[in-house]
DNA sequence: ATTGAAAGCATACGTGG
DNA sequence: CCACGTATGCTTTCAAT
């Protein structure tokens, strides 16, 4: 069970993580020691997965966002296909969707050159794949991972106990 | 330019953001007031972006993702059905991609019926709209946003200055 | 959940490479 | 320009309540 107090919390550290224990206590109303109670909590339930620094993908030479839309000769193919693409370093997301049967991977390179490499050298040649088809973001509007917080239900917080 | 060290220190901030400076030191050999410098300085730079927390969507319900392909029936709709969409506490990420001219739109509800809803309700019925096409990612084999730093080469160490 | 004490840590500054 | 060591003031942590 997931109380306001700890919802407030998570709202705090999913925008700020490295901030002081004492000031998430100052912003909650509780003790430090209450707060870290708390913290320890949500990390041994595994509802706080972890803590991560956020990169600039500019800055760092990695600002093609792109979408593969593989399908496969052979359902067979399935594990291992999926396990190649889930290795290559650029692919940030590889999901399997409803639809035409076929994975849908979001990679992040440093530029078109790089990409075509990966797709052509690492991708299109994997055993089983049927067709590859690869659309660039020309444009970027939203691009995180946040889970809305505020429309935590009731029922919500209970289902998040075990 | 971004040295090895300052690069380590990105990687291991990556994994654990929440370890005490003096700890990054002792894995980087160094100082913990080197350390300190650095950091602040990629924070100025723009390289380090913040710190967040990374929660569990399954123990929060949020463990269905949908991806949304929208078109459009009017090119000037652009600007406001994009800030529609950002706007939805359910979209994780919106880009614009090549092809077909359409959004590309990531979105993690609780459940179908939610998701049934917010593309029924707060989607089909924006102006400018021509057709959705949702489709639910039935497994999912990676989700990350990290960037592989290991990939980082020279020249983009030095595109990295500004 | 709080308090208070002890240990550990962040940070500024002075020094030197 | 960058790293180090030290001193000071915080923060974290734990036991007791």
């Amino acid at each position: 069970m997931i109380d306001d107090i700890s919802l407030q919390i998570l709202k705090i550290l999913q925008e700020k993580a490295r901030i002081p224990n004492v000031e998430v206590a100052r912003q909650v109303g509780l003790a430090p020691s209450a707060v870290l109670e708390r913290i320890r909590k949500l990390e041994k339930q595994g509802i706080i997965d972890g803590y991560e620094v956020r990169l600039n993908p500019e800055k760092l030479n990695r600002n093609l966002v792109a979408f593969l839309q593989i399908s496969l000769v052979r359902p067979e193919a399935y594990e291992d296909v999926a396990a190649a693409l889930t290795a290559l370093p650029d692919t940030q997301e590889v999901h399997f969707v409803s639809g035409n049967d076929v994975f849908l991977v979001k990679m992040r390179s440093s530029c078109v050159a790089e990409l075509h490499h990966t797709v052509q050298k690492q991708i299109a040649g994997l055993p089983g794949i049927a067709r590859v088809n690869t659309r660039i973001a020309l444009a970027t509007h939203k691009e995180s991972a946040t889970i809305p917080l505020d429309a935590i239900s009731p029922e919500t917080r209970s289902s998040a106990l075990f």
